[in-house]
DNA sequence: CTTCCATATATCTGACAGATATGTCCGAAC
DNA sequence: GTTCGGACATATCTGTCAGATATATGGAAG
């Protein structure tokens, strides 16, 4: 685990809040950052591991009763090792929009292929969106504190306002699409 | 190669205009699409040898005259493959941001280390912009169809959008925090 | 009673970014 | 005239990560 993972923080952040399994954290992910941050499993479970051996997180087996569950608490050497992170300057995310390229690469094929896509990308941004405000509504119900919920309507804000920029470029595009 | 990369796709692309090293193709990429799309050469040159292989590209080389090149120009395969793939509907682009997923956990350690992180979005987006318009303007000196034009001028407006959205979500979150 | 879904863990493959290595050619500073 | 830096040019290696696959249990619906 080098400086660039970043899954590692993640896992801490959401660990900082509950102790949890790893099929729980990434149900977690979904629910709250989801619309901005995924995570797999075969990325989850190796780094729990890693964590774990790094003394950054304590783990609890519980084979007995059948389900095999492995409930993880982070440590203060985890928190420590969050908070330096949280400090640090985010790194600019990488960007590769298929989306985009297709119809960067349309003007050797026609735009007669394109329009499908753009229509694709109006429902996708409408799906967003009707998402977007249904966990809006959520998170006010969440039991937790109005800073927390502050902080967490901020990035919901944000994937609105790109849902949206997103929606009006590609109505756009159709409508001169000549 | 399988079904889910898409580095050979946009080298299948710009070969069609022009025949071009690996080296002219990383500094096209950065050039036309560089604002939505990333190469590596650490991904670039194994996938031209790969489209070699396959018949896609066709290469010469001429290591005489002292520095190495290779000079790769598309055939009707790797034409008709490329076509193929650009009617298929654009895969949903993985998104993970480092800055929302700060912003996210700043509920745990307090908004004070949440300023800095979003007066480097503002100048970031802001950077975006001053590129993006840059770049709208060189595409009207390009030598190229009024088509192409507006395909890629597509591509540099819903840049403008979102870095606008970025900036303007930033902005307000800065204004409000308390 | 079995089929389907949620819970739960784990590994493997392939795509990809970033770093590193190596070497040439050319123009400018010195 | 030579050395230094930057553009040109190829290539490989490491580590991150997404997606697919494998396996197994418990509970609810049918």
């Amino acid at each position: 685990m080098s400086e660039r993972a970043r899954t590692p923080y993640i896992l801490l952040g959401l660990l900082c809040h509950e102790p949890m399994t790893g099929y729980e954290l990434n149900a977690t992910i979904q629910r709250t950052v989801g619309h901005f941050w995924q995570e797999s499993f075969g990325q989850l479970y190796p780094t729990l591991k890693d964590l774990h051996a790094r003394g950054l997180v304590s783990m609890s087996a519980s084979a007995a009763g059948g389900r095999d569950r492995k409930v993880y608490t982070i440590t203060d050497d985890g928190r420590a090792a969050l908070f330096r992170w949280l400090a640090e300057p985010p790194q600019p995310s990488v960007v590769r929009s298929e989306l985009l390229l297709k119809v960067f690469l349309a003007s050797l094929g026609g735009v007669d292929d394109l329009r499908p896509h753009l229509e694709a990308a109006v429902r996708a941004a409408n799906a967003q969106i009707t998402h977007l405000t249904a966990v809006r509504a959520a998170v006010d119900a969440e039991p937790a504190t109005e800073h927390q919920r502050r902080c967490w309507l901020l990035t919901v804000d944000l994937g609105l306002r790109s849902a949206e920029a997103t929606r009006a470029w590609a109505e756009r595009a159709l409508s001169e699409g000549t």
